[in-house]
DNA sequence: AGTTGATTTGTAATCGATTACATTTTTCTT
DNA sequence: AAGAAAAATGTAATCGATTACAAATCAACT
């Protein structure tokens, strides 16, 4: 394997003339750049990953912590961070983390070992609480999780303004009696329940919610509940994906056709959202613009990790589908 | 930042010392070993990795490369390997390569640049026809795509054989004009298509065949066609979760119902299978297990590169749902 | 031509670990 | 108790880049 040394001696210069062509470096002849290509590009020379990041200190590598990359939603937003980090000559490290606040330190640490430029983060609610931008020696980038108080760089939907829409749509259409069921592990689930509250109160509707661990399981176990009890509820509203596939599958073991017999809708634009039954009715996120939204941010935050803190809030669109229809009579 | 030679002072040791208590070789007191661990727990010491990856030549990193993170065959392969990777202390470099053979090299050339320890890959036709281990300087397990030729440790789906099984469940269901829509652009929708091929000159049937590339859009567009033309397909079978998709958004533009018009089938039990229409048979395929499997193989030619070459076969599970249900008459 | 200042190039220190080899200490043998 | 063999420990070289600093070259202006 050709090394720095092995170029400069074929181009017949110093080692720091071809460090500094490769780095792009200005102060340097055009005669040496040339030389040096040619050297570089005949011994198809790559520079050692390691020694260079041993030597400058970065990594260009950044860190994604998700809760779990079979939600979809956080499927894409990884890939949209994949694609604008191989566009800026970056890394990305993908972690796991189960909404469990120990794993969750357990990989920001590892971040720390691997010395990453940034950190991308979607946060459990007590890892969110006590979040610090302080606590951790390299950028964070909060993704879909964000308090009012937390003082950090994020990307969000505007979640209880959605819930709200969400909500508004289905009271006009005649639904009264809409049940609310959110996971409780994030701040989305808190602050959608929070714009459902909102919309029922203004039209003077009683809520009727559940909170459950955000997992399909725990959203068909609730979902089981509420329309086994009398009246049934007119409408069901899930939190998110997960939770509005629960909600699907206790309507389907129950026997209740949506929407002639109760009607529904929920969180994030999924491919089957519109293949199942006539079609349901859900914001949809951008979930790839959020993604993209992050990394720019972040990449930002590493140019000048002075300026001040922002927040990014994206708009969910309302997507009407046959799952909310009308209520008759 | 502590490094190695403060610990060492600090525990009134070599930095070798402490470098070997670390590592944990052999032949050290347990008196040093002590004086180590606690210094190394009082200045809360963490190695460089860069420092170590440069002089120990390993980086303890394995590469990754699917064609589309966003297809969920993928995303739980993805995860089963960062699960087992973390578990192994090893980390996980994601990369979409879309399909595209100059992107697979692209990035297979980044993987030497990162001196990675192993790389498992889905690769492209082209990527797969020209494969040979010897190219690559570090061990390479091929996952969910390989040829009866291709020598190089694998671990796949018995295509042939699951397509075969799907194949002539839905010709014991009574069905005959079967139409097979495939994707032109990996060795598996060619193998299922084989499957299919052979079940229906078993029982004397004439194929009926749409290849296409890999997407809902271009399975739309296929089944569209298929579905205008006259007599109408007894039946549709897509070669994967995506061209299924595709499939079911054609009838539903065609206003047709399955199973009552036509039948439908399809590989890759997604989520929501068994909630579209009245549930759609499928083989399902084992991919946390693939997943799993792929790394485990990876591991062990790290660790035995010499070891001879395993192609590890999975058995797809034949889901029967409402979607292929008896054709009446 | 000589001096000054700017620009280009080169030399050698450096990043922070691992590990080959040398040295010291311990254990065992006779 | 002396000497040999084995085990433990330490010293210093090494991995392969970047970059601070020194040296050399070039240009401009008296």
């Amino acid at each position: 394997m050709a090394q720095i040394k092995d170029v400069a001696k074929q181009a017949g210069v110093s080692v720091a003339s071809v460090s500094r062509v490769l780095a792009g470096h200005a102060g340097v002849s055009e005669a040496i750049r040339q030389r040096v290509l040619e050297a570089v590009r005949t011994m198809d020379y790559r520079p050692d990953l390691a020694a260079k990041r041993l030597r400058s200190r970065r990594t260009d590598t950044i860190g994604l912590i998700v809760s779990d990359i079979r939600n979809p939603f956080f499927t894409e937003v990884s890939r949209a961070v994949e694609d604008m980090a191989y566009q800026n000559r970056m890394r990305v490290i993908l972690c796991n983390a189960d909404e469990d606040p120990e794993k969750e330190a357990l990989y920001l640490d590892l971040m720390r070992d691997e010395n990453v430029s940034g950190v991308i983060l979607s946060p459990s609610l007590p890892t969110l609480a006590r979040f610090r931008m302080s606590d951790y020696p390299f950028p964070v980038v909060l993704v879909d999780r964000c308090d009012r108080e937390t003082n950090a760089d994020a990307v969000v939907l505007d979640n209880v303004d959605s819930a709200y829409r969400l909500t508004t749509h289905l009271i006009e259409q005649g639904y009264q009696r809409i049940a609310f069921i959110y996971g409780t592990t994030s701040a989305t689930g808190r602050q959608r329940h929070e714009g459902y509250v909102t919309a029922m109160a203004t039209h003077g509707l009683e809520t009727l919610t559940q909170a459950v661990p955000a997992t399909v399981e725990a959203a068909r176990a609730a979902a089981g509940e509420l329309t086994r009890g009398r009246p049934l509820p007119e409408a069901l509203v899930g939190s998110n994906g997960l939770i509005l596939l629960g909600l699907i599958e206790a309507l389907r073991a129950a026997q209740l056709q949506f929407p002639e017999q109760i009607a529904l809708a929920g969180f994030d634009d999924l491919p089957w959202t519109r293949l199942v039954g006539p079609g349901i009715t859900v914001i949809a996120q951008p979930t790839y613009d959020i993604g993209q939204a992050a990394i720019e941010l972040l990449l930002q935050r590493i140019a000048h990790s002075s300026q001040s803190v922002r927040r990014v809030v994206l708009r969910g669109e309302l997507r009407e589908r046959e799952s909310s229809r009308r209520r008759r009579g």
